[in-house]
RNA sequence: GGUACCAUAGCUCAGUUGGUAGAGCAACGGACUGAAAAUCCGUGUGUCCCCGGUUCGAUUCCUGGUGGUACCA
């Protein structure tokens, strides 16, 4: 192996713990950048309610994959995997050591394991779909599921309609089951992966996802949300923030009740991000002002790799 | 100060004709391979305000407190 051994450091934890600062110093200290994992700041149309690093810490640090693309865009997390795949060619180039900051786990385990290819799905199939169940409830897709893939029928959860149905249309799609398409195996990198989770105590992370929100708001999220009204039915618009400020400004909210479940959400979400972390049993955590920590977990293990 | 009503889960409240209690929301736990800040599933966490009385047994009935609300002064 004469080649240089090459690393993708991950920084990753739940909302509003502070990854971006984190992110930033990493970079100063190992003079690097930063490819952002959040499916939601990658949209230029959405800035506050995404708490997207603000200029100064983007010119702290060099970051990607920040207000790329539009929310009309279709994207999905086998899209993000080949994109970063892509920037990790070029940035390897000029750096042994390149971090990726961000919270949206589906992405993150795109990129450290790659996901299934699938094809992808035709819109009118996508829409025939979902209205037939508008109109026949979640019966019919337990039905046609049961007949296009008997197998990925036994093991899914039949309760949740965004399941049956991604796995009807590709089985519509392709004539075969969508379970056919599901291998299940790891594809190799040729890069090493370092996960260093982010994580405080429950109490203080509330508070800190209360203060962002209270700061959101200061800060004009109203503006923005009423802004993007003419966009309002994309998929990247039904994100929390946006949903309640949308429900506020239709007169189904209150402003007041719509921040506290904006506050409310961003507890529920970070507590999903929590969830899924916990089956990644050797990610290590910090706390995330323990930074000096951080830098020395991730040298030492330079070192020890390079010996 | 007087009279009436109220006091049960974190909150709003239901209930037990006397056998130690249950809804909604919150909270907590979990699943998740192309919408993932999405989508879905599960769980009751309790000095029934306090002291005494009646009773085999009191959160429930009774005396007296304490706190709250309303009205009258």
């Amino acid at each position: 192996m004469s080649k240089k051994q090459k690393y993708l450091v991950i920084i990753t934890g739940p909302t509003a713990i502070g990854k971006t600062a984190v992110g930033i110093e990493l970079a100063n200290y190992f003079k690097t950048e930063i490819i952002s994992a959040d499916s939601r700041q990658m949209y230029k149309e959405m800035y506050i309610g995404t708490a997207v690093p603000s200029s100064d810490e983007l010119k702290a640090a060099k970051h990607h994959l920040i207000q790329t693309k539009s929310v009309f865009d279709y994207y999905n997390a086998s899209m993000f995997e080949f994109e970063v795949l892509d920037k990790l060619r070029d940035l390897f180039e000029k750096y042994d050591i390149v971090l990726m900051v961000g919270g949206s786990t589906l992405y993150i385990d795109a990129v450290c394991y790659g996901i299934d290819d699938l094809p992808t799905v035709d819109p009118n199939v996508r829409n025939e779909v979902i209205a037939r169940y508008q109109s026949e409830g979640i019966e019919y897709l337990q039905r046609e599921l049961k007949l296009l893939d008997p197998a990925y029928y036994e093991t899914v959860d039949l309760k949740n309609p965004s399941r049956l149905m991604k796995a009807i249309e590709i089985s519509v799609m392709t004539g075969k089951p969508y379970s056919s398409f599901l291998t299940a195996q790891r594809k190799e990198r040729n890069f090493s992966i370092l996960k260093i989770g982010l994580n405080c105590d429950r109490d203080i992370l509330y508070n800190r996802i209360n203060q962002r929100v209270d700061a959101m708001i200061a800060s004009g999220l109203e503006q923005e949300v009423r802004s993007l009204a003419y966009a309002r039915e994309a998929t990247a618009l039904k994100t929390v923030g946006y949903r309640e400020m949308f429900e506020f400004l239709d007169g189904k909210l209150t402003l007041t009740e719509a921040i506290a479940q904006i506050k409310m959400n961003t507890r529920r979400y970070a507590k999903r991000q929590i969830t899924w972390f916990q089956r990644d049993k050797e990610m290590p955590w910090f706390q995330p002002n323990q930074i000096l920590d951080v830098i020395e977990y991730i040298s030492s293990l330079l070192v020890e790799k390079s010996i």
